[in-house]
DNA sequence: GATGAATGAGTGTTCATTCAT
DNA sequence: CATGAATGAACACTCATTCAT
């Protein structure tokens, strides 16, 4: 009886880290709607073909890639996060690795917030992706506990903490303005300002 | 073969008014990807010819619908609009006017949010549009004249007197969550608690 | 007011009829399988994106095709139908009719064929489109009561009355085997003595 | 990499049985059009590149299961055929020995029959692959000679002794009829009523 | 012998737009 | 002005087959 054991040729992560790119790249520069599959293929200079070796299908390449462009973003948050620094801290630390995180990585924020915006958004359980959030959920709940922070439902508190963010960090949003470290320390100062008590 | 029947004025403006909100609709519902022209046609009633009548091609459609809703929405702000009353009470005009037309216009503002972050959007001159815009810029400006309001640039000021709003006003971002007309207040107190001086 | 009535642009007979032919010629030639809409477009002499303008996918296609042959041949045959002949004369009739028609539309009849030999033939309800099939029965059915066809399941009369006729028509069945008039009448000859009594 | 560990005699008989069996199980179920090779290695559970070490291309895949499944029935009739016993008795039994294995191996059957009426078919050399078809047309002849039977050609005998057992046989053509040994009895005795003479 | 990766060529279908009436 | 017909170009995706291991 024989039994053969044979090496394959395997899966090629370089050629998934083009089409991840490619992905991106093309949604950033023209957008959502005209970025088919072929166009993203030949951007990764691989055949339409091979794509779908690596991903089902169109949909699962979006989602795929939003899913990781998330999780990066939230293992940069998670890395600063500490439990023990005062509470006003915890969210300065939590900003600044946002901002930094952005200003290092835009053209994939860009893609994440074109995704967030698309219908395809509604295929992702955004909450599972985000364990930072609900690390600050839990911040701002011992902050109302302890007084520091405004007694109003946590939708309230993120609107102030998170959104402004968007409209600063994206420059497409800020045309003509600059942002330096020290506007985004204003900025912080500004956000909490509206929650503290 | 033409027969001419009847006079009927206003025949062209109803078709044009069933496009507009054919597109608005199926925008919303199926998405800005799959919204095709000869399905809006659809919608709307009337030949995918008779759409070319109304507009030169699907980007004006699109353009021109995003505009006309800009347009409304402006209107309905700059209504309220009094120069002649304190600073806090103007913002919080404009703030309680936002949120009162977007409640009431939900379909409207989320066809302008999904048109806001399509490349469509870069067809725009933003600040063209946006009247009451201005006027606000001004209000800021005068405030921290007046030593009112932080003395930091309107981009930041904008961040938290705007961006709050699109996290709070769209039932798609805040899932469980029911906004009460005390939670506008509480909200346009934290917005400009972050502003003030 | 005024209301325009418009002669527009119709559908055409003609590109309808070049769509038919080119399925069955296309489908005789190189088989179901190999049948692909542009191909068959093509042979048509119009676009593919034309075809869908008469057929609504190729599935409609292919069934329309099949029960339009159907419905001619059904016509024909039911017009030498007469239920006041005797008996043998009627099956005699519908035997030659049959036998007239296939070899006056091979074509049709061998689309027929690959038809009802393919997955697609699940989708038509066959028993509706055949009404000569009924009559034939009711013939049979009284044949039955008279003693002059054998007491059996008309399934069992069915199979030699029909079956034969595909093995004997088609020439692709009959390599080699010229069919005349004599071995028409021979051949209902024997079909009567499988079923009479 | 390679590596021997054991030494399986049967090794590829297995490969080869599995593809056989899962083309004609996948060829049943979704029809010829749909039955690609990947999935008819995904069925037999090798890779597409293991089949083309077993055959040629997919067509050699097909017609060598056609010729296999012809191969296996006509060894089966075979096994019966007496040529000793009186006309009637030997076409009886081929008629049995035929209802026979068909209703034991229906679905083989039923690939057969979708495989002569595609394309596919005009590629194999039937009457060689029929050897119990040379030996009944024998026995017509004979049956000819000896006045037993209708001197007519022996397409039109075949017509009545083979092509009616398709119609009853195959459970998809005969919907709401059950076919039971004595419908099997008087079909035979139908036929040879057609003829004998 | 055996495999999953890889692909050019194709699939059925829809697209935005123009044509003919 | 208004229309359904018409279409080349594109769409997402699958095909039969070969490659590299």
């Amino acid at each position: 009886m024989i039994v053969y054991l044979y090496t394959m040729r395997t899966r090629d992560e370089e050629k998934k880290e083009a089409l991840f790119k490619a992905t991106i790249k093309l949604v950033n520069e023209i957008g959502f709607v005209s970025s088919s599959v072929s166009k993203i293929a030949k951007e990764a200079g691989v055949s339409p073909a091979t794509l779908y070796v690596y991903y089902e299908n169109k949909e699962d390449l979006l989602v795929s890639t939003y899913k990781e462009i998330k999780m990066m973003m939230s293992r940069a948050i998670l890395d600063d996060f500490d439990d023990n620094l005062p509470i006003r801290d915890i969210l300065r630390n939590v900003w600044f690795s946002m901002f930094d995180w952005i200003s290092n990585n835009l053209e994939y924020y860009q893609f994440m917030e074109q995704f967030a915006n698309s219908p395809y958004s509604t295929l992702v359980d955004h909450q599972a992706l985000e364990q930072y959030f609900v690390k600050v959920i839990n911040v701002l709940e011992r902050g109302k506990r302890e007084k520091i922070i405004k007694d109003v439902d946590w939708h309230l508190l993120g609107a102030f903490m998170y959104h402004p963010i968007s409209g600063l960090a994206n420059p497409n949003h800020r045309k003509g303005f600059e942002l330096k470290e020290d506007d985004i320390e204003t900025a912080f100062t500004m956000a909490w300002d509206a929650i503290k008590l």
